[in-house]
DNA sequence: TCTCAAGATAATAATCATTACGATTTAAAA
DNA sequence: TTTTAAATCGTAATGATTATTATCTTGAGA
């Protein structure tokens, strides 16, 4: 997803539109790595010395919320990345190294319903770790 | 696992046999369930009122380290259960109601090696999330 | 059985990610 | 421009986890 997109998908939600809002979403594009809060903050100092946390957070969880960020939960940290919601439903090879990603377009969730008949599927996580080519 | 098999596992590995691992063992019994270092530290509040966290989180990533227990993320929290290594690698679905578990036989990585090639395959995961029969 | 050193635990404090909240500022609608 | 709800800032609190160090326990050998 590309930044106008996104600040368009903002205004249809009926949020307003920020520097700090654009900033970020300038940070996330073109890059197809997930990055944690604390990167975000460090990308802010040179605009917004005195961002604070709540403003990171807030905004990071309402852009997931409103499908322009997905997340994930990496070594005990939240991280995320731009929606790739163009390609369809997906899953990530991440790089343990660089943080990369890699698009799998294999889902094995088609695999495992019949052995789940009964449980009420809400949710499910697949992905793959290790060193893309260039950290390899 | 059953505790004796643990048990015998520590002493093969050199680790000493405390009041505190054993009780450790038997609240993972029996249960085949994730639970988390806080709930270890309230089962233990009746046996070792003065426990630490220190003790908790040491044994539990030490049971980990010898393939007793296994782990994963849920929720930004560490949880444990027995390893259930005697039957193969497989996943799970857990519910998110009562954290009970379901293996999965089936494995996705067959499928998506073809797909990374030139990528070094360190780890995957895959967790069906939602709710069990009985929750449901 | 007794001794003792390595290994474990307890008590406490520190760290790190995340969340909360009153005060202030800002975007954008009227 | 004025208004006002929304957003941000500054700061503090929370909760999980890790670190430190002093004290205690286990288990192997005398």
């Amino acid at each position: 997803m590309n930044v106008e997109t996104a600040l368009q998908r903002l205004k249809e939600k009926g949020y307003k539109r920020t520097k700090q809002r654009e900033r970020m979403l300038k940070i996330f594009s073109g890059q197809d790595q997930y990055i944690a809060a604390k990167e975000i903050l460090k990308e802010f100092q040179g605009y917004f010395p005195s961002v604070s946390y709540d403003t990171i957070y807030r905004n990071l969880y309402m852009l997931t919320e409103v499908d322009i960020l997905e997340s994930t939960e990496l070594g005990g940290e939240k991280h995320f990345r731009l929606s790739c919601d163009t390609d369809g439903h997906h899953h990530h090879f991440i790089c343990t190294d660089c943080g990369k990603t890699k698009s799998i377009a294999f889902c094995p969730m088609e695999n495992v319903h019949e052995n789940l008949k009964g449980y009420d599927i809400e949710n499910h996580k697949f992905e793959i770790y290790g060193k893309c080519p260039q950290c390899h």
